[in-house]
DNA sequence: GAATTTACGTCAGCCTTGTTGACTTTCCAA
DNA sequence: TTGGAAAGTCAACAAGGCTGACGTAAATTC
């Protein structure tokens, strides 16, 4: 057992261990993607998709440029999935009135369905792990998580409605 | 403030919560793959190649279809990896002994220098983020992903070196 | 001993989603 | 009024998934 001058344990930063969280990081995104991909299968759709449609119900009337930000992608991939979802009558783009350069994004009543449906499969499997696991190893879990972001993503993360 | 009969605070299962790990988990992974990402690309190989690498190391003598489970692609998808890590001398293929039709996988020097490289960066992260959460928060993280995980991959990340 | 199954490899073709690079249109602001 | 930012679009390409088909060697079963 290894401990520190004040008496922590240190076990938890052996490669060993470090090795096991990342691991567990691997095996649990798959399961954290399972279930919204099963569904956008039997739709014309990706996980591109779906992260285009969280972010813009997240914030709506977000900007192209705002979204690019979040996403990490580039503008003609971001383009390419947004033109089919507005084509599909999913997302709907509206000139700015202040800058009229830019777009604000929205969802119409059935993009919101859509998302709906997919972020309750996801929000399934993430209420059970919670239920499971218990509260204080949610506070564990997110503090973790967040210590992990890149920085810059992590202001985006913090900015995403205030709600904590 | 949400309270069962027991007493116990339910904040944390509410849809505003669960959206806020959602989008943990999908920040959270950008910056878990970062690091990995930026080094493989100065080579030639992508992330599919880490992910050979790293169980590979992890299981020495793995064969083709376990990584398959694992890994959860098509062979002819594994395949393509594996034949550009075997040509470029970083994997050994080795026909079994007690069965003939099975490949078991082991890495050879460049190959275990290659994955250290890519998994220093990746732990460096890890570490990083485990010593500024601390024990208790990294014991919450591994639950939460855990239950997170589909029951028969939950299987394959506990039966990975037993190391806990 | 023959037939079947299993493990692996490979060819061909397709899709999604990422990339660069170049170019246009629109529009704000100096 | 002009320079630059925001957005959209075209073209081409690559990684890494997928399906389907087929071949071979080895083990297993009948």
């Amino acid at each position: 057992m290894v401990q520190t001058p004040g008496g922590e344990s240190l076990l938890f930063l052996t490669d060993e261990q470090l090795r096991k969280g990342i691991e567990a990081m691997f095996f649990a995104y798959r399961g954290f993607t399972a279930d919204p991909d099963r569904i956008l299968a039997t739709m014309d759709y990706g996980r591109a998709h779906h992260r285009a449609l969280h972010f813009i119900h997240r914030s709506p009337g977000t900007t192209v440029s705002n979204l690019l930000g979040i996403l990490g992608v580039t503008k003609q991939s971001l383009n390419r999935v947004l033109r089919t979802l507005i084509d599909d009558g999913h997302v709907r783009s509206e000139k700015g009135r202040k800058d009229g350069r830019e777009r604000h994004l929205y969802l119409t009543e059935k993009g919101e369905a859509m998302e709906k449906q997919l972020s309750d499969a996801q929000r399934a499997r993430m209420r059970a792990a919670y239920r499971a696991a218990g509260p204080a190893a949610v506070q564990g879990f997110r503090q973790v998580l967040e210590a992990m972001m890149d920085p810059d993503l992590r202001d985006y993360y913090n900015r995403l409605r205030e709600g904590s």
